[in-house]
RNA sequence: GGGUGCUUAGCUCAGCUGGUAGAGCGUCGCCCUUACAAGGCGAAUGUCGCAGGUUCGAUCCCUGCAGCACCCACCA
């Protein structure tokens, strides 16, 4: 083995030899796991969150599957509509054409051609990072059977009279030229203008004055309201209003829609623009005067002059006009939230057109109840409250798109204008009755991509059809998401999940943080700040890496703060740092906090850790051989000292597991190995390996529990760090009589009832305080390692001397002492500086070798320590009430603290003594 | 307007059912001691956001306040 670990070398081969191997396909007949990935978008490329989220699913399918389950991560990706097909279109852009050139099948064409190039990306990417998912059941939503599922789900839902066509108002993104759903629509507040506009009555006589933030829709008023108990207007109901620039007229009226304290308290009406005066105008039977096209111009509707204006230039114009006619009365500064599409950025209007609806009602309720119940539980659990918010005050579902790219569908228009819904044109005209002499039209529309992915527990496991895999794994065992996607994605397939299958379609819902960067701002190109996880693995250079963040901005202004940011951070580029440093540290970052600051300094921390296990394998391989040589073996108390930390730490990983404290096991694991395998136990073992006068028996024993230890230890930590130690067990493995084509496919670590031992633990505990207690002298009083120094032991009970002697060649070696005689009786105690040890007081003689105004500090600051803790502990059990109402271990505690506070200050204040006599 | 979180060492964060404040990184000493300098040994550092309350005892429970996030919502 090298003497550094280099990841580079052996993660690539390692992948390789489980995937040939079959290794990531359900085995056994244990009982079902099943995760079911959040697909990533097809054309996309995996970026910090999705490391993150893979890794811990990729932890929990290992510990199932090495648990002993029957365990399936079931991989795939999404076509994600609209996210794809704008890029495609941008790149269309850029060779200077649009789809419409191209036509709906040719873009489509397109689209099905870049999908091909680029899908691949995020296999490789999946594969780099150890994602031990199930390739052989490798799904896309536009398969064939992922699209018959979703045809499958419409015809379904249509039938029972769940989805439905409507003409209402929709979000409406004028560039992309679709509607989208509610949730697709982001609200930022922004400061905008509040125009005061006076609407002049048609009779010449006066005028009211409406205020309102959209002056451009005023072409489309039908009415102008005001508060029935509005003294300012009462009595002007019914009368007829002039409208400004159309020449139309609209009535006055009384409706208590209207907000007297707001503006002027009279407000416009404007059905075909606004959701509040769409529903005013259905319950008061207003018309609608849509003045708006597809692109947010203004339509014919409204007066010629405007025509054709984009909506914004409209808005200009008009104010400009009412201005000349002294009909603007006054422009306010006012704040307001401007709904845009989440994708294109364009601020989205409410627009009237016909779409295709879920509705969300009868299936909203079973799914309140399937988590209201337990049958599906949220980790962390207070996310449940969140989910019932949404789903408590859910509204109906619009479906349809006016993409080209995603799932048409089903359903086809006569002339006559009735619709016929089916799975295919054949279908219908047998199930309807339709001649072939009448032509059909199938729907433009395509269906919102989340359509599709609330069918993905399922439909990847074979449904609509009754298959093996839907009967095994389904429902599925968690599903690990982040909770932007709660209602987007968990609480739809939790509603058409028990709707289709009877069943929820996954039993807990683990709710991870999002991944920002180390500033805690999150991820974006455009920010410069995103981080590519396969360079922290493989490394990148400076150069590269600007070439990266500044290539592609949708801003290129913004290049020069991106490079001058990035040079900044990272001087000398990324080093490499091996997957499994990168692993361990998503998991130590997944504690219950919604936002994760990602720092490198942490994964290079955890590189190193990466290294201290390769080296401490190397010890245990350079000190045992293959195979163990067979005889007696006899345990040292180290040997079982280490043994029952290891099972306490394997206790302590498992629950973390069980609990998705990811960070909590890997915390527990690093601290077993580095600070007691590494700091302790291995030290332990050299004097028992090198000094050459160990009883065979011993030698034997050691070296079992060397390799032991290793071998459990690499199972443990297997589902964090996959490639690391699976390539450490293929060579400790023989040793510990193991075979096995993987550590894959080793059972977890299991407790072992017999393995903690106390009456170890405390000597071991005593050993190790000894060992500190002179280090500590020796790095205060700076004696030199080289030095070694005959110490004494004063005030030794029998036991103190018992354990010493047990122990003396592992406390000689590693406190660096020559040997510790007990003081004569009747012996006066050298000059010497003192650790304490409960009773016994570990002498470090000091001739020569001390600074008396350092060693005179030294107990100095241990006495103001000790008093502090002796004041309160005694103020304490002053307290009457304390000793009576607090349990009587507590208070037996606290009188035994206060009893070594005060020996050990006696002990202080005596060597105090004896050092001053030295100056 | 409604809801949900967060506030602990210079930085990033743990802290399980209330009982002596922890880790990593960083900082400061001393060491190239044959597993590891990506290392070893040692050290320093906290009125646990503020104010009340419950309790013998509060970082932890309750109330209020402040600051910071995020989510939902149609106020023209």
């Amino acid at each position: 083995m090298d003497k550094t670990y280099s990841p580079h070398d052996i993660e690539g081969r390692i992948y390789r030899h489980w995937e040939e191997n079959g290794l990531f396909t359900p085995a056994g007949d244990g009982p079902p796991f099943c995760i079911v990935i959040p697909p990533p978008n097809v054309t996309g490329t995996l970026h910090m969150g999705h490391a993150f989220q893979d890794t811990i699913m990729d932890a929990l399918t290992r510990f199932h599957r090495m648990a002993g389950d029957r365990t399936l991560w079931q991989p795939g990706t999404d076509h994600a509509g609209i996210a794809t097909q704008m890029v495609v279109e941008r790149q269309l852009n850029a060779e200077g054409r649009t789809r419409y050139e191209l036509g709906r099948e040719g873009f489509n064409e397109r689209i099905w051609r870049w999908k091909e190039e680029s899908g691949g990306t995020i296999a490789r990417q999946m594969r780099r990072l150890g994602a031990s998912v199930d390739w052989t059941r490798d799904r896309f939503t536009m398969d064939p059977g992922m699209s018959q599922a979703v045809q499958d789900a419409f015809v379904r839902l249509h039938a029972q009279g769940l989805i439905y066509r409507g003409k209402r108002l929709v979000n409406w993104d004028p560039v992309l030229k679709t509607a989208v759903s509610d949730l697709e629509v982001q609200s930022e507040e922004e400061t905008g203008s509040l125009w005061h506009i006076r609407y002049p009555f048609a009779d010449g006589k006066g005028h009211v004055t409406v205020a309102t933030t959209r002056p451009e829709t005023m072409l489309g008023d039908v009415a102008v309201a005001f508060h029935p108990e509005d003294e300012r207007y009462r009595g002007f109901a019914g009368r007829k209003l002039a409208l400004p620039l159309t020449g139309r007229e609209i009535p006055l009226i009384a409706d208590a829609f209207a907000d007297p304290a707001f503006g002027t308290g009279c407000v416009k009406l404007t059905p075909a623009h606004d959701f509040n005066d769409y529903e005013v105008g259905l319950r008061l039977g207003l018309p609608l005067i849509n003045i708006l096209t597809a692109d947010a111009k203004i339509s014919d509707e409204a007066p010629k002059p405007y025509r054709g204006l984009d909506r914004f230039e409209a808005r200009k114009r008009i104010v400009a006009d009412l201005e000349a006619a002294g009909l603007l009365e006054k422009i306010e500064p006012h704040k307001l939230t401007i709904p845009r599409g989440d994708r294109s950025g364009a601020v989205v209007e409410p627009w009237l057109t016909d779409q295709w609806y879920v509705r969300i009602a009868p299936l909203a309720a079973p799914a309140i109840r399937a988590v209201e119940q337990g049958q599906i539980r949220f980790v962390p659990e207070n996310w449940d409250k969140t989910y019932f918010e949404w789903m408590r005050n859910i509204k109906d579902w619009c479906i349809s798109r006016q993409l080209w790219w995603g799932h048409r569908i089903p359903a086809w228009y006569a002339p006559d204008g009735t619709i016929h819904v089916g799975r295919s044109e054949g279908e219908v005209r047998k199930q309807d009755g339709i001649p072939a002499s009448v032509p059909l039209r199938q729907d433009e529309d395509v269906l919102d991509t989340w359509f599709s992915s609330a069918l993905w527990p399922f439909s990847t496991l074979g449904w609509p059809d009754k298959t093996k895999e839907l009967e095994t794994f389904y429902p599925t065992s968690v599903l690990v998401t982040g909770f932007d996607i709660i209602f987007f994605w968990v609480a739809r397939m939790i509603m058409l999940g028990l709707h289709f299958t009877g069943e929820v379609p996954f039993r807990e819902v683990y709710v991870h943080g999002l991944i920002r960067d180390q500033d805690g701002q999150k991820m974006s190109k455009s920010k410069g700040n995103v981080i590519d996880p396969l360079d922290i693995v493989d490394g990148i250079g400076l150069p590269e890496l600007l070439a990266k963040r500044t290539t592609g901005l949708m801003q290129p202004q913004l290049a020069p703060a991106i490079e001058r940011a990035t040079r900044k951070q990272f001087p000398g580029g990324i080093a490499a740092h091996g997957t499994d440093a990168l692993r361990f540290t998503f998991a130590s970052l997944a504690t219950q906090s919604r936002d994760l600051r990602f720092d490198l300094g942490r994964v290079e921390g955890y590189r190193n850790f990466c290294n201290k296990l390769w080296n401490a394998a190397r010890f245990v391989l350079m000190s045992t051989e293959a195979p163990l040589v067979d005889g007696p073996e006899e345990f040292s108390a180290y040997d079982r000292w280490i043994r029952s930390r290891l099972h306490a730490t394997i206790a302590g990983v498992r629950e973390a597991f069980t609990a998705y404290r990811f960070d909590l096991a890997a915390q527990a694991v690093y601290e077993f190995t580095w600070y007691e395998f590494c700091d302790w136990y291995l030290e332990f073992s050299k004097p028992v390996l090198q000094s050459g006068t160990s009883a065979p028996a011993q030698l034997r024993g050691t070296r079992r529990t060397l390799v032991e230890t290793l071998e459990t230890l690499l199972r443990l930590l297997h589902p964090l760090m996959p490639f690391i130690t699976e390539e450490i067990w293929q060579r400790v493995a023989p040793r510990a009589g193991k075979t096995g084509t993987s550590i894959m496919r080793q059972p977890f670590p299991a407790t072992l009832p017999d393995a903690a031992v106390p009456e170890i633990e405390a000597e071991m505990r005593w050993v190790m305080d000894f060992i500190l207690g002179v280090r500590r002298i020796r790095g205060e009083l700076d004696i030199a390692p080289s030095v070694q120094i005959p110490a004494r032991l004063q005030g030794a009970s029998p036991d103190d001397l018992a354990r010493f002697a047990r122990n003396e060649a592992v406390i000689r070696r590693l406190a660096g002492i020559a040997g510790a005689t007990p003081l004569a009786a009747g012996e006066a105690p050298p000059q010497a500086a003192a650790a304490l040890l409960g009773e016994l007081r570990i002498l470090v003689p000091m001739a020569g070798l001390i600074d008396v105004d350092a060693e005179l500090a030294r107990l100095g600051k241990r006495r103001s320590k000790l008093e502090q803790e002796l004041a309160r502990a005694t103020a304490k059990l002053g307290n009457e009430n304390f000793v009576r109402n607090a349990p009587a271990e507590v208070v037996a505690q606290e009188r035994e603290r206060i009893a070594g506070f005060k020996r050990e200050l006696a002990q202080l204040a005596e060597q105090h003594e004896r050092v001053t006599s030295l100056r």
